[in-house]
DNA sequence: GGACAGTGTTACGCAACCGTGACAACTGTG
DNA sequence: CACAGTTGTCACGGTTGCGTAACACTGTCC
């Protein structure tokens, strides 16, 4: 799950101590000095997110960041500027810019990693209400519920918890062993083959909908969640 | 229905001062001096929203946050931040852990009072009248009424509180420790099985009107009170 | 194409969980 | 003090869901 950050920014010193601490974060960290640089980096690999100094020699971040949510590749990249103090007045631009949030130079990586980590986390659904949403089937993790479109379906305990696993960690391979640690709890001692068995069930429960293929098989490597059949 | 509310503070002047404003806004403040003493009266009784002082001596306040969000039984207790001028910057960390809302030093009672009735609202689908109403179910909290349409429902006093706290909140699971936490109080201990029979009582008296199916069992987690069957 | 490992499917016994009725203790009232 | 209303607890029975084994099936490698 390494996310691809794109900084972009001039200053050596700040881009690269940004880099260090994302790299330390489990993250992937891309550079560009400039507007046109950036744009050559989206061209060959569109990031998860892209942290965005305010002032940048030629077009200025702000101007960039207009351009990025004209094009349908980066419409809905989050972008987060770094801007020095008494920049802010210009917050209103930058919201109207579509900027998803901002951090105020000088600042600690612990909070831009926070701030980042709250993006991104944004961005992908998880808004921190619990409720998770993958194509057609919702799951409401404070009413203990799942729905297919409008219709509540009907569903077991461990089915539940099999499938709040996979929809909080969708588009990813577990094996049998780590389903078991984070679905049952690794102090209980139960067969892998009983994976299996709550997969089939899982299935079984998503058909009326025709939402059982989200749950694949990887052959010799176990299963996964995944909105695409 | 008064407001339980925990001061967790170590300078006896704002703590008194804050209790003072609170119990003539009508609300029951409890105190705690520091993380240990405030992990002890919760222990005793879970209230409804916690003020928290950022500066404590032992664990910080943030720390102490960041604990309660991970205990299942305080995982949703509004908690207001009480943080001195300059500390600020660390708005992010406590937005991470969870936390509901801001109040910065000096702060006038006034404004105090303000933001915990705001919270208290914003944590209940209240909104102030202290009357719901759900799937044709009405509930009024002044009168200590409740309502099946145009018809009276005459109900036992425990069998109301517990109905009162379903309806404000709604489509959500609750385990019988955290109904017996809500609705009886915390300091009393009765064991977990009588919350079924009260279940199974509210579901008598609501069967005359055909909403007992309102009252929901979800198997392995607790219960729920939801408008859609 | 044959052998084998990996996976799907089904059936079954068991344990956990929940609904229900009965009952005794408690409370407040006249 | 008697009585009605209410509450907490217990015990029993039924149901659900679970883990496991056994077998069928599928894909892969030589």
């Amino acid at each position: 799950m390494h996310k691809r950050i794109l900084i972009v920014e001039d200053e050596d010193s700040i881009r690269d101590m940004v880099a260090f601490a994302l790299r330390k974060a489990g993250m992937d960290p891309m550079h560009a000095a400039d507007a046109r640089a950036a744009q050559l980096a989206i061209a060959d690999t569109v990031p998860d997110l892209i942290l965005l100094d305010w002032m940048l020699p030629g077009t200025s971040g702000l101007e960039l960041a207009r351009r990025l949510r004209r094009e349908e590749l980066t419409s809905e990249v989050p972008i987060i500027m770094l801007t020095a103090r008494g920049e802010e007045m210009d917050r209103v631009n930058g919201l109207e810019a579509g900027v998803d949030d901002y951090v105020v130079k000088p600042f600690s990586t612990r909070e831009l990693i926070a701030r980042v980590k709250a993006v991104l986390r944004r961005s992908q659904g998880d808004d921190g209400s619990g409720v998770v949403e993958i194509g057609g089937l919702k799951i409401d993790g404070p009413a203990h519920r799942v729905f297919a479109g409008e219709e509540a379906v009907p569903i077991g305990p461990t089915e539940y918890r099999l499938l709040y696993f996979f929809m909080t960690h969708p588009e990813r391979v577990y094996s049998r062993a780590q389903l078991l640690d984070h679905v049952w709890g690794g102090s209980v001692y139960v067969e892998e083959r009983t994976v299996d068995v709550h997969i089939r069930r899982l299935r079984k429960t998503l058909e009326p909908w025709n939402l059982e293929g989200m749950v694949q098989t990887v052959r010799g490597a176990g299963y996964r969640f995944s909105a695409s059949v």
